[in-house]
DNA sequence: TGTTATACCTAACGCCGCTGGGTATCATAC
DNA sequence: GTATGATACCCAGCGGCGTTAGGTATAACA
């Protein structure tokens, strides 16, 4: 079980980079990250559906209605302009986060 | 300027990992993450003493007041054995969420 | 016909960092 | 000697966001 925070921290990043493969849909999106995190991280739809929306309003992700090969009805989210840049924001500021983390981890590990 | 998200979610390993080095007080804490970030990381007070009196709460852990070199009181926080847990828990998660997210990341580098 | 999987949405709650304060001591400068 | 800044601690109120726990609707299957 992932904490609340890392999981506040790493959903947007996360999405985005889901999305900037392609487009999807909330359903498929919580299966993807399901199976990325070798069933480590399991989305509940309560978290993502707000998410999307935010991000949407945003104007990050942009989204429109399709008829999957099931004959439902779904909402494909694909990448903005801005959201591209925005992944790339994330990214350094995860690397930036990790990199801090990593050398306090490295250093207790040369004293200890 | 990093996301508020992501400062939630690193600060608890980060502190846990600065005082598994040894102990240390509130204003040394808020240095030494700014170093380690190379300037990136700021902490502000209101942020962090909460967060110390929680961890102490929770008995990960232990404060004691001492006077320091230049004769000042400070209070200096150590590790407990249950922090010393709770710090291998917290970076089995951040692993966990860091490479889901570099596979992600990775797929996205190979298809574009 | 009813149950499961798919697919979307929302309201109330609680946690936690952030902002913006406050208090006190010590060193330095004027 | 007194003002300023650095050191060092603390707290209240606010807002954002995941969580919990619901709701609606359609398609497939039994």
């Amino acid at each position: 079980m992932i904490s609340k925070e890392l999981v506040a921290a790493s959903t947007k990043p996360m999405l985005l980079a889901i999305l900037a493969k392609g487009e999807s849909y909330g359903y498929a999106i919580i299966e993807e990250v399901r199976d990325r995190s070798g069933g480590e991280l399991e989305w509940s739809e309560g978290m993502l559906y707000p998410v999307l929306h935010r991000l949407e309003n945003e104007k990050l992700i942009l989204s429109s209605w399709k008829l999957g090969e099931n004959g439902r009805k779904r909402k494909y989210y694909r990448l903005s302009a801005a959201g591209t840049k925005a992944l790339e924001v994330e990214r350094k500021q995860w690397s930036t986060i990790h990199n801090t983390l990593t050398a306090i981890w490295e250093t207790k590990a040369c004293l200890s």
